[in-house]
Order: structure tokens, then C-alpha cells, then sequence
DNA sequence: TTACTATACCTCATACTTCAAGGTATGTAC
DNA sequence: GTACATACCTTGAAGTATGAGGTATAGTAA
């Protein structure tokens, strides 16, 4: 049954959610306009990896889910939850450790 | 019909690749190994990943292939065309965008 | 009224990459 | 002669992201 590890260089969609609901509760719809703001446009994800993220990591623990009625619309603010809080350590730690190998790969000593 | 854009994280295996092969021609099993060392371990691409973007890149034109027999063994070493530089050129832009979008989000813009 | 836009939730087929494990074959060490 | 390292290669399965679709409410402009 050879489990097949995650690829090496995934998970980033998973780690930016987390960091931005570390800092304050938001909705779906809001994450997907904040993560273009955060990143100045060099990443956007739509709704459709937002919301199996948000999906995924509820289940997993790492996020709560609270319904709220606004303006006749309705919606679902997360907040990390210490597992949440975790796993975006763990998901930063390994992308610190894989954007670097990547960095240094490159030399960016004297590269412009 | 929808070509679908490519996941913004991928072309990293290639992105390797092609700045190692730009320092000095290599073959894929001396490649495989030299990920390994560059990045300290922080990347490890087998030999199924490897293989298959040199033959990628190859037929794209960005590297050319030559074969040598060397103890018996034949080794096909690789080169970086022209047009490949220009492809490492993009790509490392590319890498360069979205790290530092992730490393923003992050929240670790000034950090060395 | 109608139409269009923005908000806000969601799902799904397709495309793509990567992983892991396999296969072939030669040379070297025990 | 058996085991390991070198050296090439392919392939099935697993998993993620893309792009486009669907539902529904509220506001605005014609």
C-alpha cells in the first residue's frame, strides 16, 4: 500500500490560508481577494482551491466554521484553532526550508 | 479547447535543472544527486521526475543532448541552449515573484 | 421591468505534476 | 555469483490546481 508523499512543493495554497485567518477571522469570498492584496498579485487562487481548503482543513480540526447572517447574505467566517495554529508552523517551517534550497540553488548571491 | 494555465507552484524541477546544467554540462543521474547537494537536502527529485523534463526540455529546444561512453556506460550530458537561457531567465523570474508573494504573506519581507 | 454587476457560497471534469516503483544493462567489489 | 553502484528509461497511481459551471441575494442603471 505505498503511500505516495505529498509533492514536494504543495501545500502553499493551505499555508497562505492560515497565516492570513491567523491574523483575523474571514470568509471565503474575502480570502480570495486577500491573498492577491497579500501577495501583490504574484499569486491568486480562485474560489475553487479556496473552498476545498477551507473544506479540508475544517475537517482536519485546524479551522472553525461560524455562520453569520450579513446584510441578508450569509457568511462562513474560520478561525484557527491551536492545531490550526500547528500546522501553519509546520507548513512555514517547510516552506522556509524548500524556498531556500531553491534560493541557494540559484545563487542569488550575485544575481540581479 | 481550455488549455489550462499550468499550476502557478510548479516548473521548480525544471527551473533546477536548467541553472545547474547552465553552470556546467551534466547527466540525469549526476543531476539526480546534485539537486540533492544544492538545495542541502531540502529537495529531492527521483529519478521519475528528472528524466522526463530533460527529454521535456530537450524536445522544447532548450537543451541539447550528446552522448558519451564512459567506462562502458553511456552517459548523455546535457547543454543549455540559448533559447533554454532565456526559459531559466523566466522561470527564475517567475520563482522570484512567488516566493516573494508567500514570504510577504508571510509576513518576512526584511528577513535575510 | 429588465439587466447587469458584485457579493457569497459551492462543486466538478479536466489537466497537470509529482511520486514511487518498476525494468534494462554494465562495471566493480566481495 | 551475488550484491551494489552506476546509468538509462517508463508507467500507474495519487494528488493538486485550473477554469468553468451552478445557486442565490442585493444594489444599480437603463
Amino acid at each position: 500500500m505505498g503511500k505516495t508523499n505529498p509533492p514536494f512543493m504543495t501545500g502553499v495554497p493551505e499555508l497562505l490560508v492560515l497565516r492570513l485567518l491567523s491574523q483575523r477571522e474571514m470568509y471565503g469570498y474575502e480570502l480570495v481577494k486577500s491573498v492577491r492584496v497579500v501577495t501583490s498579485d504574484a499569486i491568486s487562487l480562485g474560489e475553487g482551491v479556496i473552498y476545498p481548503v477551507l473544506h479540508g482543513l475544517e475537517k482536519a480540526g485546524a479551522l472553525t466554521a461560524k455562520r453569520k447572517p450579513v446584510n441578508g447574505r450569509t457568511r462562513v467566517y474560520y478561525a484557527v484553532t491551536p492545531q490550526g495554529r500547528e500546522r501553519l508552523e509546520r507548513l512555514s517551517g517547510e516552506w522556509d526550508r524548500v524556498s531556500a534550497g531553491v534560493d541557494s540553488a540559484l545563487g542569488e548571491a550575485g544575481h540581479v
